[in-house]
DNA sequence: GCCATTTATATGGCAAGCCATATATTCGAC
DNA sequence: GTCGAATATATGGCTTGCCATATAAATGGC
């Protein structure tokens, strides 16, 4: 006899279907999936879409500042914001105040999608029926959840 | 997806923190950060763990069973299999009733790897604190979640 | 003011992840 | 049996996403 759990707790906790991680990460994939077509037209990716809401909303954001809205490391960010200028979305250039950080505005062709995309969300909700209730749950439990596992990684840091 | 259709507004819809997809997302790639120092002294990526539990469960599966039970593409699973074949972990070869289908199986190596990655779960929960009751919920919200996102995305096929 | 430290961003290398397309095998209609 | 359709996997091209490392600018101690 094993000393501690048995031989059938470690088999449990391997399954699949007893991993909270699992859909989560399927979820995603599957949401991703969805909006492709829905950004295609629009030329952009979830990650740039993303982007994308953090300066419909507010206008000029640092890059770091994006590293905290939306929990992704620079060397995600960088290239991503490259590409985003190259097509034409935003502009980069260096704070006055401080030529450390990197100043990311909208061109007028970004600012002009925000009309375009307000339909996305209502579009990818057509596309499967959910209770709102439950997604109300499931957002609610999901970003206590992103909190905690902020909190986490930034502890592995240090 | 919106969290609620009636109220909002265009702005509101694309206020980051009135999306449902951007907490899993976020969590996703937290979580991914989380697991990475874990699973790297077992040789494996997240989604290799992934591979190898269902492997651990079943001993053989087909390239498309994975895809049914991972809700990944085969382009993102052929490449995946083939790095775990070259790093020792898995073996492929097709399958003598159907030439089309590959079987992949466990390496006596692959296999070993079981033990050391039942504790992987447990070191990870340790890693933050979260009510268990809250994260049954969030299982059975988001596994909910993955069976419409999956019969969606399958209908967006035809 | 000067130098070590911290802070902000960039780059390179690698693994995913998707789509579109290509190839090989099997199945079906006939 | 034969040929076209369906099925299973592979490949190429692109974007993410991370880490480790590099560079540049600001900060602090002296």
């Amino acid at each position: 006899m094993p000393l501690s759990g048995s031989a059938s707790d470690a088999d449990d906790r391997l399954k699949l279907d007893r991993q909270l991680c699992f859909p989560l990460y399927a979820a995603t994939n599957l949401l991703q999936r969805l909006y492709r077509p829905l950004l295609a037209p629009l030329g952009l990716t979830y990650s740039q879409y993303l982007v994308m809401m953090v300066l419909w909303d507010r206008k000029s954001v640092s890059v770091g500042e994006l590293q905290n809205c939306l929990y992704l490391d620079v060397g995600t960010l960088s290239p991503l914001l490259k590409r985003m200028e190259r097509d034409g979305l935003v502009t980069r250039k260096r704070d006055p105040a401080d030529e450390r950080r990197v100043l990311v505005n909208l061109t007028p062709h970004g600012d002009k999608l925000k009309s375009a995309a307000s339909q996305v969300p209502i579009m990818l909700a057509a596309n499967f029926n959910s209770d709102p209730a439950d997604m109300q749950q499931l957002y609610e439990l999901s970003t206590t959840l992103v909190g905690r596992l902020s909190d986490a990684v930034t502890a592995c840091k240090d």
